[in-house]
DNA sequence: GTCTATACTTGGATAGAC
DNA sequence: GTCTATCCAAGTATAGAC
């Protein structure tokens, strides 16, 4: 059979238009999972948002939920890169503090951890998308778990948390200041807990050595775990 | 019109089988939610667990949304009580934690937890669900911040830290987990976390003060803040 | 109060014209 | 590759028999 949709497709031939078709539909897919919600994200919604036709949601991805998750991809490589960038520029726990809550304040007002939860949230109702949903969290409890080692590897409350545990929790937190804030438009609670947060940060890079601080560059080079 | 479903209805009427099937479709609606989650969780679907008629979700409740919040009332009214209770029993910091670990294992054997997180789930379908849920949230964060204060109010880190933050904090990161947990349906790292809090409760309980600890029945009377 | 039957709507997915 | 037209399944909700 064939489908075109699943992965690849013939998306990488020359400069062809439906590259850009499917792009559009990936881009309104995002759009309308913001706007309407998982169960509101219906083949039809996408084709409206992106004003073309219905049947070219399956032509170019075999079904919604592939488009889904291609819509997820998307954005979680947009994030990550924006992340990674933020955090490299960062400096200290303080620094990584107000990383997040700037992100946070970016993805509230983008949209785009809108798309995880509203992925999250469906999850439950089509079979297989838990896992491939799951599959793309990984890699940000990774980078998570990365960015703390870095930050606090060698320091007292290094050794004494396990980076994986908190990097966990730490997505887990996020994931669910998230969905409380989309829950009643209500943000002022999620701000401020982010407001302390950095404060908090800010007492414990007091007490700490400033590791991480002058020696970014240099982390991807260490082997010490 | 006078719709029976929406909140009280008949009800409190003698001894009637009403009552019954009513009860019957709410713990049918739990039932379904936690096994095929929002999106599978139709008037259709409840009935066929309960064993009843589908009409039987109109004629009582008027709409499924309106089932589906009473399934979400009985759930926080009973968990709210075997928290409580457990709370009270509960010693410190430590015991806290001991209580926290427990109840979220009971939680994801018998879904309690999993009813809220699939209507925080959908609440952004239905246009009105996500006010009326956050509704229903907005007393276990109440709940967490007396029982924080309770236990830390006075000690140095009761001071440092604003306790309605943390609260708002601890439900939510208790929420993402769910989620996470729920996803691969791995409820492993979930539990490594839960055992790793209760680790590092140990420890701090053991820098504090054991405020709480005998002093639970004197906590209502109590109006220092 | 509970059932059967049904009207109405929406969404996934495909066939086939262009 | 994109469109129109259409099939089919599933859901909400109501009417009316019992």
């Amino acid at each position: 059979m064939a489908k075109p949709g699943t992965t690849s497709h013939v998306g990488a031939r020359s400069g062809t238009e439906s590259a850009e078709t499917r792009a559009a539909l990936v881009e309104a897919t995002i759009a309308t999972l913001r706007t309407e919600g998982y169960a509101g994200t219906s083949a039809r919604a996408i084709a409206r948002t992106a004003g073309l036709n219905q049947a070219l949601v399956f032509y170019h991805f075999g079904s919604v939920t592939n488009l889904l998750l291609a819509a997820l991809d998307a954005t979680s490589l947009r994030r990550m890169e924006q992340y990674k960038a933020a955090v490299a520029a960062a400096r200290g726990i303080d620094g990584l503090a107000e990383v997040a809550a700037g992100i946070f304040h970016d993805d509230l007002d983008g949209g785009h951890m809108s798309v995880l939860a509203e992925l999250i949230a469906g999850a439950s109702s089509v079979p297989g998308l838990g896992a491939e949903v799951g599959a793309r969290i990984a890699p940000w409890i990774e980078f998570t778990e990365h960015t703390l080692a870095d930050t606090l590897g060698e320091s007292p409350l290094g050794r004494l948390l396990p980076a994986g545990e908190i990097a966990y929790a730490i997505v887990a937190l996020y994931l669910g200041i998230e969905m409380l804030a989309h829950l009643d438009g209500d943000r002022s609670r999620a701000e401020a807990l982010f407001a302390t947060a950095q404060r908090l940060a800010g007492l414990m890079s007091a007490l700490l050595p400033e590791r991480g601080a002058d020696r970014i560059d240099a982390a991807s080079t260490e082997g010490s775990h």
